[in-house]
DNA sequence: CTTGAAGCTACACCCGCTGTAGGTCCCATA
DNA sequence: TATGGGACCTACAGCGGGTGTAGCTTCAAG
């Protein structure tokens, strides 16, 4: 039985963090020592790494509580994981597709300056007109 | 003198985040009509329109704050509204290549798996060990 | 003068944690 | 076996950047 010190460590997460999953229910209430402290089996182990994985591909935990319960559900079909990973791989091309329209504005509004004082800033000029933006980038990134 | 309302129709703004603004400082505070209602002029009409349109760009509410008292000051030298610029760019082509990497992974998981069954599934095995993970991407993206 | 839209304040909530305060437990060493 | 100090506990506040709600008041058109 690990403490969550030693699961913490060992899935590169932090202890307040694995509170945290238990408190939103993402990780299971843990098994407690005599004292009160949390003890967790390998099982535990496996979930964590699982969900620090997923969150590292960039799942948000409402999503791997998904693919967590579908992975409980070994008779099911695959699908519904494939459909899960694909909605994130098209969040993350949406994301890209937003971050690639502005690091052109803002090449092209850094390319464009070439004053000395903040008066004649080109940059300043571009941020004060939005009539000078090349394109409507709508909410800004999550 | 234009109503709250009117200001954040003409910038795209919601009602309160203009007074959301004004309470952690980035508007001005507002003069009042005789019953307390805020009153803008086209000062801070324009105030609010840099703001949202640096926002569009993914600049922070901090940066923000830095390059509206930057062009506040005239004769400064604009080479430190350049390094605010240049430094969101370089932000965002950091999260360019992160989320790149996060791309690749989520295509090769999603296009090694042709299972049926939730147990066969590649992409939840993909998730569990992370050995078979081609690289670390460090903390989920912002 | 009425009425209903728009404004006001104050507060709670979203995500995904992170940090703090003030106390308790565990276990290696003396 | 006693002790010290790290690791653990709960409870709560805070981050960024807003958004939503409740329960009022004010404004302006008819």
């Amino acid at each position: 039985m690990l403490s969550i010190g030693v699961l913490a460590k060992r899935t590169g997460t932090k202890v307040q963090t694995v509170r945290y999953y238990e408190q939103i229910g993402l990780m299971p209430e843990a098994e407690r020592s005599a004292g009160g402290q949390r003890r967790y089996a390998t099982a535990q182990l496996d979930r964590l790494a699982f969900i620090r994985h997923a969150r590292q591909l960039g799942f948000s935990l409402e999503a791997i509580r998904e693919l967590l319960d579908l992975s409980d559900s070994p008779e099911r079909s695959c699908a519904e994981v494939d459909a899960v990973a694909r909605r994130q791989l098209s969040e993350v091309e949406a994301r890209l597709a937003r971050l690639e329209a502005l690091r052109g504005e803002l090449q092209r509004m850094i390319g464009e300056c070439h004053a000395d004082r903040v008066a004649d800033c080109r940059i300043l000029e571009v941020l004060r007109d939005h009539e000078e933006c090349l394109s409507d980038h709508g909410a800004p990134q999550p």
